[in-house]
DNA sequence: GTCTATAGCTGGATAGAC
DNA sequence: GTCTATCCAGCTATAGAC
């Protein structure tokens, strides 16, 4: 309603990059959308409340969109996207000229695109949220953004296995398993360590976030491998 | 279906502890919504798909537990109140005495009560799903799960203050934290990694879990406190 | 204790007026 | 491009028959 340099969210159109004054009906549903799934859900949300929020009348998403589903699969697309590109950016821009990179490095690139470092304040929060509650909602979710991070997953994988050569491949991935349920479970349940903490920590601090998540996982992921790893690497 | 030692889920009744032959309607229909509840969450499972899954009328869920909402509330505190139960035991144990545990010991303390171990394998997917996929649903419960865990969490911290005292409360509540969030998310989304690893790594062995968050964690908790930590406790 | 029937609500989609 | 009116599906809950 206030700030309006948005991005258009077609995938389809590759050249328009940039595009003010698109406050419209459609934009306002969009952001509205966002909003209002990153807090509450798929299922929490109806067609209806987003175009309350968003000011314009309900028909309206079923003409912009096409239907609750079809706006929803906008979004998420739109926030899946960047995540692995920016990872991927990362990535490479620490490994150029086969460099190898330390155990901080690596995970710093991993966390960062997930955390959004240097995008504007106002849109960080919802961005990871829609990820983590989309997918901790919709098992299509899981899959989709299984497979949309398999590029830069695998990648990460190796580059953490040529830094910490003795750990096995499935330890690195079980830890980075780790890693993301954190960021994950703090950035979903931000109320949860706010309760418990007595409000001395806060998940939305995004900043705090990353600094304290860092050296944790970092010593985390060079720790010996576990005795029974190897003996018993899928039981089921 | 099968097997019908099961314990009453009403906490009115503390003198009768185990009800063989409790495989009532009332009975089928609380363990049908537990599974329902873990897998899909609240908003997702109608009281007909509960009652289809039990065998029974749909009208039942109404007749014997009230309503849909208080039948996941009864579930929801059958399965929390052990939770802290155990975890306080455990750590009881392990501080007997004065005696000093190290951080593996509190840590698997933590943990195992989450994982369940020493259930039947049966029900101990079925317990985390519940609490994972229920806080992550619904707000009130996010809260509700924090006070119940308030008393043993505070415990948790001060043995482990007790064990790193170079570490901040706020750097040790912020690993608590990541470590429920691992441990949730592996739980809660357990396709994730398995399709990520290939099927290599599974989060619904819950052996295989342990082991590997357990060596993990603790030297995550055993990491230098991050530079900037004290200067922003919390800074929004 | 169990089921039928139904009331009453919410929500998504859509045809058509403006 | 926007809104009205309406349809229909699916849900919870409940009164009352068996």
């Amino acid at each position: 309603m206030k700030k309006i340099a948005s991005k258009t969210h077609h995938r389809g159109s590759p050249s328009a990059e940039i595009r003010v004054l698109d406050a419209s009906s459609k934009d306002k549903i969009f952001r509205s959308a966002e909003a209002l799934f990153s807090t509450k859900g798929f299922r929490e949300v109806s067609v209806r409340d987003i175009a309350a929020r968003a000011g314009v009348h309900f028909a309206l998403v079923a003409y912009y969109f096409g239907g609750k589903q079809a706006l929803l699969d906008e979004i998420f697309h739109s926030h899946v996207a960047p995540l692995v590109e920016d990872g991927m950016k990362r990535l490479k821009a620490i490994t150029k000229g086969g460099r190898k990179p330390s155990v901080e490095e690596i995970l710093k690139a991993w966390i960062l695109p997930c955390l959004r470092q240097g995008e504007p304040e106002e849109g960080r929060m919802i961005h990871l949220r829609i990820i983590a509650s989309l997918s901790h909602e919709r098992w299509e979710y899981t899959k989709k953004v299984s497979s949309y991070m398999q590029r830069s997953y695998r990648a990460f994988i190796k580059a953490l296995q040529s830094c910490l050569p003795h750990l096995s491949k499935e330890t690195l991935m079980w830890r980075l398993h780790f890693v993301m349920g954190a960021l994950f479970f703090g950035i979903r349940q931000p109320a949860s360590l706010i309760a418990l903490s007595g409000a001395r920590c806060n998940p939305e601090d995004l900043e705090a976030t990353f600094d304290q998540i860092l050296p944790y996982a970092a010593a985390g992921f060079r720790a010996a491998e576990c005795a029974g790893a190897k003996s018993r690497k899928s039981k089921k």
